[in-house]
DNA sequence: ATGGTTTTTACTGCGTC
DNA sequence: GACGCGGTAAAAACCAT
């Protein structure tokens, strides 16, 4: 037997953070990792593949399953059996009265018995939670998955004991964005959890204290930019020269401490200003979620910082 | 717990349209 | 006068110790 080797999609992660090389998935292993310096994406990822091999199309044809792929989001992965409503036999004729109420006492012992326990319980209820909120910030359904992996594990290594299960939903939902570059602040995700985002910090914090091995870099300023001028489709003119800015001013010693997003709308107030366009800072703090205020020290300490002035003439053309 | 740093809140004054 | 902007003080939040 040889390992299936297929792509990495499950992780919603496709290149090596540290060699930039093309992760590929070992689905014997479970694994999803990269082949030049060994870094694993992730770990106990569900086999999708079939366990069977065909030689050609007929076989293939017979030994095909109907159903859904099985998914990390649904607390038994989508793999129990549901006993049908419709009171019928294998024959499709209907059940005599005896045979019907059994059935409905196993049905209704089926339902309970799949959510029994209270860890059981408690990961299906998180896991709909990821869902719901995913879903509120359209995130798609790789994050999902690896949200609810990260879940699951946190469940596994106790985490989670006695922690809130929403609390920790948006904790593993933050983690998988920035595991998959998917700039979402912890600020967006635990409003569509229905929380706030200083608890959800919090929750975020031991997360990743208690289970991450390999360190996820924040997104860079850059990134922050780039989110801000999509959101609020701000001229790309004034996106470049934001950029470009913050290039320049390579960050040294002022944005240490600093927040990202309060950094990215000062280079974009300040870009939007020699482009001409001249965008108030009252919105652009609102876009960026952070206060004029702040958008003002940074803006400060930028010019203060560094001479664009330089910079002013040339933009006109 | 505590202290230092950063952000927010709230308010004021200035210049311009 | 409304608006955008700059500044300040105090409260709140954050982080490392």
């Amino acid at each position: 037997m040889f390992p299936i080797k297929r792509e990495a999609g499950i992780s919603g992660l496709n290149e090596c953070p540290n060699c930039r090389s093309k992760l590929i998935g070992d689905t014997e292993k479970g694994e999803v990792l990269c082949p030049r310096c060994g870094f694993v994406a992730i770990d106990q990822s569900v086999d999708v593949t079939p366990e069977w091999k065909s030689m050609d199309f007929e076989e293939r044809s017979k030994r095909m399953r109907v159903g859904m792929p099985s998914t990390l989001s649904l607390h038994d992965q989508g793999l129990s059996t549901d006993i049908s409503a419709d009171n019928r036999d294998a024959h499709g004729k209907f059940l005599d009265s005896y045979n019907r109420q059994s059935a409905q006492q196993m049905k209704k012992w089926q339902r309970r018995i799949r959510t029994s326990s209270s860890p059981e319980r408690s990961l299906a209820v998180a896991l709909a939670k990821i869902s719901e909120a995913a879903d509120v910030l359209r995130l798609p359904s790789p994050i999902v998955e690896d949200a609810s992996l990260i879940f699951r594990k946190s469940a596994k290594q106790a985490v989670s004991k006695s922690k809130s299960i929403s609390g920790m939903a948006a904790a593993s939902l933050y983690l998988a964005c920035r595991r998959a570059n998917v700039n979402r602040s912890l600020k967006e995700i635990a409003k569509a959890a229905g929380m706030q985002s200083r608890a959800a910090a919090k929750y975020y914090r031991l997360l990743i204290s208690e289970m991450e091995s390999n360190y996820v870099p924040p997104p860079t300023v850059q990134k922050y930019i780039s989110k801000l001028v999509n959101k609020e489709k701000i001229n790309t003119r004034i996106e470049r020269l934001a950029l470009e800015l913050a290039e320049r001013a390579n960050e040294s010693d002022i944005s240490s401490g600093k927040t990202p997003a309060g950094l990215a709308a000062a280079y974009v107030y300040i870009a939007s200003v020699m482009c001409g366009e001249h965008i108030p800072q009252r919105e652009i703090a609102e876009f960026a979620e952070v206060t004029e205020v702040t958008v003002r020290n940074r803006c400060r300490e930028i010019l203060e910082n560094f001479t664009i002035r330089q910079k002013l003439r040339p933009q006109t053309a």
